[in-house]
DNA sequence: AAGCATATTAATCTTTCATTAATTCTTATT
DNA sequence: AATAAGAATTAATGAAAGATTAATATGCTT
C-alpha cells in the first residue's frame, strides 16, 4: 500500500541477499539486508521495520529461531519466510511461529513483490507508541528513541548516528563492542572510510559524557570499544 | 478468534468442493459451500463470513469477476484464490484484484489450514479507544474537538489540519513523532510534497504557540518532530 | 460566480550533520 | 629508540533537511 515501507531482508547468501535487496529497492521499498541472525536481532534493536523477510537456513542463529524471538518483542511485526525448505512440516512450523506466509524458492520476484504488498496493505496503520528506550548511564540518563542525553536535568540533542552508536555501546556495557560489529550494524559496511567516521563520533560521545567521570568509552588498541561504566 | 470462523467456500468441482468442506468443518471451521458465482453472491448478501476462498475457473461467474464484485461490497472481506491456474499473470492479478493470497492446487490441506489460520489471526480488532479531547499544553489549552487554542482567555481557532496535527503531537507530548507516522497518519501517504506542506503546518503551529516558552516543536533532524514541554 | 478560508505547491534561505581531510598523539613491535 | 599502525582531535565541506514566506489551487458558502 505504501510505499517506503522498511523491510528487514534477512538471508545470508550473498547472490541472492544482493538481488533481492536490489529490487526490492528498485520498487521504493527500503531494505535493510542483515547477513545473519544476529546481525538483524541489532538492526531490530534501534531501527524500525513493517515487515521482515526472513530466511530459515542460516548458520548461527536459524531463521525459525529468529521468527520465535521476533514474535516475543516485537509481537505485531510480520515476517515472512523465504526459503529452499519446502517439507510440509517446515511450512506448518512456519505458521505455527505466527509467519504470515511462507514463500518456497525460487520465488518469481514480481509475485514476491505483490505478496509482500498484500501483506502491507493490510496492516494497521496506527503507529504502536513506540515507549522510550531508556539507558541509564552513570548520571546521566540516555533516551535512544527520542535522541536525548540528559544529566541534571540539562538535555542534549543527539544526532541520529550518535544515537544509534551510543544505544550499541549502551546495550552491551562493559563488554566490547569490535569495530567490526559496529560497522555492520551501523554503516553496513567495514571499510577504511566507515572507520574514520567512527572515530569522529567517538570523540564526540565522549565530549558529550566527560560530565560523569564514572562513565567512559574505553578503546582496546587494534579490536574496538567498551562503553565501561563503574558502579558505586 | 479463529475458531469456528465463518468460511465461503466458492467452487465448482464437486469433489473438491466436498473435499475442502468436509476437511475445513472438521476443522472447526463453519463451512458455507457456494458452487457458483452467483450462488455466491447470494450468500454473501444474506450471511455474514470472515473469509472468502475462491476458485478462479468456474462456469458463468469467474473467482476474478467474483472477487472484484466483493472487494466492492465488502471491502473489508479477506478473500484468498485456490486454484489450478498458476499462471504467473493470474497469480499478480490475483493479488492486484485484493487478494490475500494465491493458493496453487494441489494443496495440502493442512496448509490450507494454517494458512487461513494465518489470515484470520491478523484480522485487526481495532479498539475504540476513546482519545482525550482536550489538553494542557503549558499555559495553553488545546481543544481538539473545537479546534480552538486558548491561551490567557484568548482563543485562536485552528483549521482541521492544523488541529489534527497537533492533537497527533500532543498525544506522543515529549516523544518523537516520526515524519512518516505523521504523514500516513494525516496525509495517508508519505511523499516528498506531502512533507513539503507538514513543514508549513509545523510553522503555523509554532507561530501560534509562541507566547509560551515552555512549550515548543522540536525538530529531531531526518526522523520528526517532538512537542515537547517543559515542567515548572 | 464571487469571495473567503484552507490546503498545497513553489521558491528561497538557513541549518544540520555525516563524511572527509589534515594533524597530532598513542601504542605496539622490532 | 625507531618505526609503523592505530587512535584522537579539530576543522572543512557539501549535500540534504528544515524553516519561512509567498503564490497558487481547491473547495465552500452565499
Amino acid at each position: 500500500m505504501d510505499k517506503n515501507s522498511r523491510i528487514l531482508l534477512v538471508e545470508d547468501e550473498e547472490a541472492l541477499g544482493y538481488l533481492l535487496s536490489e529490487y526490492l529497492g528498485m520498487k521504493s521499498f527500503t531494505v535493510h539486508w542483515a547477513k545473519n541472525g544476529n546481525e538483524a536481532i541489532g538492526l531490530l534493536e534501534r531501527r524500525e521495520f513493517d515487515l521482515v523477510l526472513l530466511d530459515v537456513t542460516m548458520p548461527v542463529v536459524d531463521g525459525f529461531t529468529l521468527a520465535k524471538r521476533i514474535k516475543e518483542k516485537y509481537p505485531e511485526l510480520p515476517f515472512l519466510f523465504l526459503t529452499a525448505r519446502s517439507l510440509k512440516v517446515d511450512v506448518l512450523k512456519g505458521f505455527s511461529l505466527g509467519a504470515v506466509d511462507y514463500l518456497k524458492k525460487p520465488i518469481d520476484e514480481e509475485e514476491l513483490v505483490a505478496r509482500i504488498t498484500a501483506i502491507l496493505s493490510r496492516i494497521q496503520v496506527i503507529p504502536p507508541d513506540k515507549e522510550p528506550k531508556r539507558y541509564l548511564l552513570g548520571s546521566y540518563i540516555f533516551d535512544a528513541v527520542n535522541q536525548k542525553l540528559v544529566f541534571e536535568g540539562e538535555e542534549t540533542g543527539l544526532t541520529s548516528r550518535e544515537s544509534e552508536l551510543l544505544q550499541l555501546l549502551a546495550d552491551n556495557k562493559n563488554n566490547l563492542c569490535s569495530h567490526r560489529d559496529i560497522l555492520i550494524q551501523l554503516w553496513g559496511e567495514n571499510d577504511y572510510f566507515n572507520r574514520k567516521s567512527l572515530n569522529v563520533f567517538i570523540t564526540r560521545l565522549r565530549t558529550y559524557l566527560k560530565k560523569d567521570r564514572k562513565i567512559r568509552i574505553e578503546n582496546v588498541h587494534g579490536k574496538g570499544f567498551i562503553l565501561s561504566l563503574q558502579d558505586n
